[in-house]
RNA sequence: CGCGGGGUAGAGCAGUCUGGUAGCUCAUCGGGCUCAUAACCCGAAGGUCGUAUGGUUCAAAUCCUGCCCCCGCAA
């Protein structure tokens, strides 16, 4: 089929490159490019691909505004999104005759929404999954095509996740052209009795309350590594959290205390009275390192409390 | 030209303000101790201090300049 794939990060790579080998791909679209960290400028991962494989790529402002005519004339099959970060409208949902499906990293109803990855791992998911849908003008309401589950593992993080998803999303994706392309897709509406959202994750978000249980600051922590990264703040700076283990040693102490530095381990109270273990962290203006590394070159005070 | 921090032994840091050829912790290697240890003791190896083999100086990790790379914040 001549598909148009729309999508910006990492996520819908595979995807596109799964789709590449069985399809036409007449076009990628994607987010304009973005001012990076310190004024740099980076294509997105969908560009990158494209430009790397003589797609054309186009890039609009307003894709329901400006990418209507563009996209008409490449008279594609069917559309295919992974992540692309535009709301549709029912103008570019018509273009194709197939319309568009899309690529959701959940297990619908469940997770609809912005982060359904980061809210597995924050929410302590055991399975996860995900959804090739058809795209509505209702956000991540279209019926559904393909559905594929996975375990999440014990410590797995955001970023270790996202990757096993959208590799299993591209499986997903070939699976339901195939069954569009043969007319055997069956299209199952979403029970809305059992919808779930997932908003975004928020800047308010990333510092770490220590007066919470510390499963939940486990998960937080998990949920935003590698990006953006849980923190807390020590001695007046901004200390990122990269990784949490619980801690089984018992320990007296206010959330937030350290109430261990040894050489090698460093164990931080949390609010319902169990300690956790810093396994990697990162200081400010330096780089992400173990916690092994940190203590060679800064000492914590047991006693002292973090967040403050 | 968004703001700021940094590049010193395998790793993490100190030393730079107040120039005088480098020090700490961990790791490594050798030896010792202990029922035992993410334990301790003794010793050793390992660095042209990011780069121009740049400028100032009797002398530069330290002061001045250009370049490269890394990181934090803000977007």
């Amino acid at each position: 089929m001549k598909v148009i794939f729309l999508g910006t990060p990492d996520f819908g790579v595979p995807a596109l490159e799964q789709i590449v080998q069985k399809h036409q791909v007449l076009a990628c679209v994607c987010q304009p490019d973005k001012v990076g960290a310190r004024g740099k400028t980076e294509f997105c991962a969908i560009k990158k691909f494209a430009l790397a494989h003589d797609i054309p790529v186009y890039q609009f402002e307003k894709i329901s505004r400006d990418g209507v005519e563009t996209l008409k004339n490449l008279a594609p099959d069917i559309m295919v999104t992974a992540a692309y970060g535009q709301i549709l409208s029912q103008e570019i949902i018509d273009i194709a005759p197939h319309g568009i499906i899309n690529i959701h990293g959940s297990l619908l109803p469940d997770l609809r929404g912005a982060a359904p990855i980061q809210y597995a791992v924050l929410l302590g998911y055991k399975t996860t999954g995900v959804t090739i849908l058809q795209t509505v003008r209702k956000v991540d309401a279209g019926d559904m095509i393909v559905k594929k589950s996975l375990d999440i593992l014990p410590y797995e993080t955001n970023g270790e996740l996202f990757e096993r998803i959208s590799k299993l999303g591209a499986e997903a994706i070939i699976e339901a052209l195939d069954l569009i392309e043969s007319g055997n897709a069956v299209f199952t509406p979403q029970d809305e009795s059992l919808v779930t959202f997932s908003g975004k994750i928020t800047a308010e978000m990333e510092q770490i309350d220590w007066t919470k249980p510390s499963n939940d600051i486990i998960n937080l922590v998990r949920a935003l590594n590698p990006s953006p990264v849980a923190w807390t703040t020590w001695g007046g700076k901004r200390l990122k959290i990269h990784a949490l283990r619980p801690c089984d040693q018992q320990f007296e102490g206010v959330p937030g205390q350290v109430v261990q530095c040894t050489k090698k381990c460093v164990a931080v109270m949390c609010g319902d009275g169990k300690a956790v273990n810093v396994i990697r962290l990162q200081a400010e203006n330096s780089k992400a390192m173990d916690i092994n590394a940190f203590l060679c070159g800064k000492k914590f005070t047991v006693g002292e409390i973090l967040g403050e």
